[in-house]
DNA sequence: ACTAGCTCTTCCAGCCACTGGAAGGTCAAG
DNA sequence: CTTGACCTTCCAGTGGCTGGAAGAGCTAGT
């Protein structure tokens, strides 16, 4: 299967795809003429990956779930483990971009938003607490 | 002021002062040792940068803040387009991680977690839906 | 057989917003 | 007069792609 298919099937981009290749983490054949050839095994791969980076995991994270993936003796705990973790980053994250919106709403809510040229956004903004 | 006092000041690492130089963002003037000198104005934009990118406004989001901020004609409404325009982003952006979420801890309690290999977060993973 | 237009190849460069490090100049204290 | 902190420039790398150029191959229609 050339790489437009493999693409089509995982819905990732052909240079993704090729990207994924240059960092290891899809080792397709190649055919006759020098085309990348995609097993069942490597559309699987990209499925995976197109996934996994969905939600959110880093390439390095999806390189250690991929290796759990293939290894058939893994624990379950491990994969698991790598879950959690990821729901407290984006646990973490999602507290920040509150705080983040909460700051900027305070903000806004006190900027009258008119002709004039006060404006307590960017006053604040100048200012170095916090 | 060198460069080091206005790391200071602002929080900005050194690294980062140079980079908004070569970016166009802070101009600041040269001593006669070739070494940058700050003015309260520089450091001022400086902190106002700090600011605005721990608030989540991209670089060029802060060049037109700053540009607003240094026009004392401006209208405050337009900055609160801005804001308001950012906040709305960081919604999304929350919403998305929610969901992220829900999706990872609903694969992560289907998961025994034990020793035993089969895990349907892998398992989930290396499907195409969604 | 020829041609148009699509897909494939490699390679190099750029995105964002820094960050690290090398190699060297400058300055203040002891 | 040396040490060491600070400054300078420049080049390279981060993550995760993405764009584009130049060229080869493949497919469909005439």
């Amino acid at each position: 299967m050339n790489i437009g298919n493999a693409a089509n099937i995982s819905g990732l981009p052909t240079k993704t795809i090729r990207y994924y290749e240059d960092i290891k983490l899809v080792k397709p054949a190649r055919a006759a003429n020098g085309y990348r050839d995609y097993s069942d095994n490597d559309t699987n791969t990209l499925v995976f990956l197109k996934r996994a980076r969905g939600l959110g995991f880093s390439i390095d994270e999806c390189r250690s779930l991929l290796s759990l993936y293939r290894d058939t003796d893994r624990a379950s705990a491990d994969v698991k483990t790598l879950a959690m973790a990821k729901i407290v980053q984006i646990e973490t994250r999602i507290e920040e971009l509150k705080g983040l919106k909460k700051t900027l709403k305070n903000l806004a809510e006190n900027c009258h938003g008119d002709d004039r040229p006060e404006c307590p956004i960017l006053e604040d903004l100048s200012k170095m607490k916090s």
